[in-house]
DNA sequence: GAGAATCTACCTATCAGTAGATAGATGACA
DNA sequence: TGTCATCTATCTACTGATAGGTAGATTCTC
C-alpha cells in the first residue's frame, strides 16, 4: 500500500510551508519516514514532481474544505465568511501559512510548471471569491474586492506567522469582513 | 571605499527578495560581482550576518521613503495613501516582493536573529499605520485596521508576483482603500 | 624621509557536509 | 516468476566555511 507517498507527501508539505521549498530536502524527508533517500525518488523522480504533487493536493483539498464550509451559506457575506474560516483553520491546523502562499513568494525561483501551478490556485480562488460576492457589484468591483479578499489572507497568514501571533490574523480578517460587508 | 559591500548587499537583497533565503549563495553572489566566495566572507563571516546587514538596511529605507511620502500629508487618508504608495514603488522599482514579505514567510526556517528583525519590521509597520489613523478611531479599531493594511500590502505584492500582474496589487490595494476611508 | 608594521581587499586551496539524482541488488509477496 | 518497495552504493555539483597567502596602500616610529 502506499502508504509512503502520502507520509512523503505529508512531511514535504509541512516543510515548505514551514520553511521553503529549497529548504526541503530529499534526505530530511526520508530521515523523517525512516527510509532512505533513494526511496522518496522511487515515488518522485524529481523534487519538482513531488512539489506538483503536494500543491495539486493542496489546492484539491482547499477546494473541497471551500465547498464544504460554503455549501449551507446563503447570503454573500456567509460565503466569505466561511471562506475566510478555511483560510483560518489552514493557520490553526498546521501553525503554518497556506503551502501556496510560500510557494507564492518562492515562484520566481521555482521550475515553471510549479510556478504555473501556484498562480493557478490564486487565479481560482479570485474567480471563487468574485462569485460569492453580491450579484448586484460590477464586475470590476467585484475583480478588486476578490483581489482584496485573497492577498490580505495570504498576507496575514505570513505576518501572523511571523509574530507568532494568530490573533493579527484574526484582526485583520475581521477588519477585511467589516468593510467588505460595509 | 566598500562599494563591495554595497554591491554584495543589492546582489543578496535582490537574490532573497527574488528567490528567498535559502536560494541565495555566497558563490552566486561573489560570481555576480567578479570575486571569489571567500572574498564574501571577508565582509561578512556567515550568511546570517549578511541577512541581518541586508535587512537592517532595508527597514531603513523603507521608513526613509514612508516618512518622506508622507511627510506633507495632512488627513489620515493621505498619509495611508503615501504609505501604500511606498510599497507600490518598491514593488515597480524591484520587480520583486518586499524583502521582509519574503523572509516573513521563510521566517520559521532562518536564524533566530533574522526572524526577530523580520517580526520587528512588522511590529514597526503596524505602529505606524496605527498611528497615521484617525484619532477618534478606538485602540482595538485601529490595531485591526492597522494589521488588516499591513496583511493587504505584504499578500498583495506575493500574488502580484506570482500572477505577474501589478494590477492585481493596484486593484487590491485600491479596494482597500476605498474600505478604510469609508 | 626611510623603514617597519599594519591594514585592506582580495586570492588559492581545501574542508566537511549536503544537494538532487541514478544504477543495480535484495527481499517480500502474489 | 514477476512486480513492488526498498535497499546499498555512488555520482556530480554545490553549500557555507576556514586556513593561509599576497599585492598594495596606509600609518607609525625613529
Amino acid at each position: 500500500m502506499s502508504d509512503t507517498i502520502d507520509k512523503l507527501m505529508d512531511a514535504a508539505e509541512r516543510g515548505i510551508r514551514l520553511r521553503g521549498y529549497h529548504a526541503v530536502s530529499f534526505r530530511d524527508l526520508a530521515d523523517e519516514l525512516g527510509i532512505k533517500s533513494s526511496s522518496v525518488h522511487y515515488y518522485f523522480r524529481q523534487k519538482e514532481d513531488l512539489g506538483l504533487a503536494v500543491v495539486e493536493r493542496y489546492v484539491a483539498r482547499v477546494f473541497a474544505a471551500v465547498e464544504a464550509a460554503a455549501s449551507d451559506a446563503q447570503t454573500p457575506a456567509d460565503k466569505l465568511r466561511a471562506y475566510c474560516s478555511v483560510y483560518r483553520q489552514a493557520l490553526t491546523g498546521s501553525d503554518s501559512i497556506c503551502l501556496c502562499g510560500m510557494l507564492g513568494a518562492e515562484s520566481a525561483g521555482l521550475p515553471d510548471k510549479l510556478a504555473a501551478a501556484i498562480a493557478a490556485f490564486f487565479d481560482a480562488n479570485l474567480d471563487w471569491i468574485a462569485k460569492a460576492l453580491p450579484k448586484d457589484l460590477s464586475p470590476k468591483a467585484r475583480r478588486g474586492k476578490a483581489a482584496h479578499i485573497l492577498t490580505t489572507l495570504q498576507g496575514a497568514m505570513i505576518v501572523a506567522g511571523t509574530l507568532k501571533s494568530n490573533k493579527i490574523f484574526d484582526e485583520a480578517v475581521a477588519d477585511l469582513l467589516t468593510s467588505v460587508d460595509g
